[in-house]
DNA sequence: GTGAAAGCGCTAACAC
DNA sequence: GTGTTAGCGCTTTCAC
């Protein structure tokens, strides 16, 4: 039912190859007249190419998949990130689409080519950022995809964020105001359950730890033997901060707003009696303002993981070095306001 | 360099068409042996189907083009509407693409030619909430590219929420447990803006003023005359909570985090002293724990959304009548604490 | 300057 | 049961 080149080609009185020049940008040695008739057709009978065609001739798919896992109900993908991605992959003149790897057993060779089809693609981006299931990886190999793995930690073919200095950053930026007592937060993993979690969690530690003892500081890591759910942290971090003279500065992986809580209850407010950092892919405005923040620039992760999947898919080659992106300290400078994307109001939450 | 359906009919000793058929569950006819050779060979020289070629064959392009603004710098697209999307489009073989309007002149017929090969899709999904420019509507009417809005409350094509209905229930709620003082917050608009917002602010709004009239109680709309900021909203909520006789509940369609903090300086706490009800795609867990949610099914919508464009597609019908998805409430049901889909504590924040 | 021929990988239709 | 033919929309090559 599309409108195509041999259509324009009839209404044009021309031959489809004059039609694919002139609308290829190869058109210059055509007349004036001719190129008229073909753009006035082309856009009078509203021609879309069918890149399905056209990736069928050059032999290429013409984009590229991003791989998910099911069990993500929350969003593990930021917006940056999707941009990122998108707008990289665009400029090659690639599409991004979407897949997941289903429950379903793998076995059946039927299923296996539906799958394939729906995977279909120059490369793939894998976004497991943990728990990716053995099946993927062997997958992956018995069908030699080009395959560049986000936010993972890994030995080659892989983009992440260098979340030791993330926790440097963080740390650093209080150290640089003078405080002392700074407190590092998460309840996000327990001490018993930290080695099966994401790496971040040990990672961002590790750096707020070696910031603190190169300053002459004692690290206070705040963690629970468990993971502490939502409904329990205001709870769990008043007991801590009943026990001690509260921090000067925190930095938080995740509770923050429990803390901020906490401590307003305890008539401390932040920013006048306490500083915060947090992580996070953009500027982060708490409930008591904007604080600062160490930005994982996703974006830049995204452009990047574009990159090394286009070297991997060019070059053929077998194993690509790591690529790490170096997160960035935001402040939450009042000047900068203006500048900070502000959540826009318009927009359905 | 990909391996193709000649190759592996080379290898198996047999026509391309036998491998097609094979491998495409309609090889019941051939012999076992012949089954045997065609799939052995398929796994070992690990096979992909190539889909552009297929689409190109059946005059399809076997995907569905996912369209959004390039000013989303903050999420607009929720990991479960994405979800939903993805997996029911997979049913029928498509794939899910994303694009973007970039803001360049689109007057280049040279550059629309990319663009256009970019959104090559066999329907559009348009993820615009508000402010879609012009242009966009010009040419999906220009190309007669089938499209869904989803989101948008429009005369026709378009998948959203009943957002009345959303406020309603959250109104409904807090009175159910018979509370009287429910204040309905809103920080995103203010009085003087509103029109120009989404539809959702109004529509929440008018929801809870229907249910409060309903009840016989008087709706109290906390709303200053423009937009809040995230850093002034603690100050604002500490200014109106001033002056009044606290609320029993609160219906939050933003600044429910101020409020929760503004509230709990002032020694009152939720759960305890006072109600809560906010809107989301999913369960909320608040600093102060769990509150009743309004969750837009997000999931359905993308779903919904599907159905409504394959419809589209099909029947070449120039209009489809909107579609509404209701919400639905979640209470903060410390039984329903299991099924709750906690924040992954493994993931990268 | 323009167009005819060939072929990309795949599959519907039909022949044997 | 298996293979042959033809053709999807597009572009590379090369002839005129």
């Amino acid at each position: 039912m599309p409108v195509t080149l041999k259509q324009i080609a009839e209404q044009a009185n021309c031959s489809v190859m004059t039609v694919s020049n002139v609308l290829n940008n190869k058109g210059d040695m055509y007349r004036p007249e001719m190129r008229r008739r073909v753009l006035e057709a082309t856009k009078r009978l509203g021609y879309r190419p069918n890149a399905a065609a056209r990736a069928t001739r050059a032999g290429r798919c013409g984009n590229v998949t991003l791989l998910s896992s099911v069990h993500d109900e929350q969003s593990n993908l930021p917006t940056g990130l999707l941009g990122g991605l998108q707008e990289s992959l665009a400029q090659h003149d690639l599409r991004l689409s979407f897949a997941r790897l289903p429950d379903e057993k793998l076995t059946d060779p039927q299923y296996m080519m539906k799958l394939l089809r729906l995977w279909s693609a120059d490369g793939i981006l894998v976004n497991y950022t943990h728990g990716y299931p053995l099946r993927m990886i062997e997958l992956i190999e018995q069908y030699r995809l080009p395959a560049i793995w986000l936010n993972c930690r890994l030995e080659y073919d892989c983009v992440f964020p260098d979340d030791v200095a993330a926790g440097r950053l963080a740390a650093e930026h209080l150290i640089g105001k003078g405080l002392n007592r700074i407190a590092f937060v998460d309840y996000a993993a327990g001490w018993k359950d930290l080695d099966q979690m994401h790496y971040s969690l040990k990672d961002r530690q590790e750096g707020y730890e070696q910031a603190m003892r190169d300053a002459g500081l004692e690290p206070w890591v705040v963690r629970e033997d468990y993971h502490v759910s939502g409904s329990d942290r205001l709870a769990v971090s008043q007991r801590w901060l009943e026990d001690c003279d509260p921090p000067q500065g925190v930095v938080a992986y995740s509770g923050a707003q429990s803390v901020e809580l906490a401590m307003a209850v305890r008539g401390r407010q932040l920013g006048r009696d306490y500083d915060m950092v947090v992580f996070a892919d953009r500027r982060i405005t708490m409930a008591s303002g904007p604080v600062a923040t160490v930005v994982i620039p996703q974006w830049r992760l995204g452009e990047q993981g574009t990159a090394a999947l286009l070297q991997k898919i060019e070059s053929q080659q077998a194993r690509l070095a790591p690529v790490t992106i170096q997160p960035e300290l935001a402040l939450p400078d009042p000047e900068d306001e203006g500048r900070q994307k502000e959540k826009d109001p318009s927009r359905p939450s």
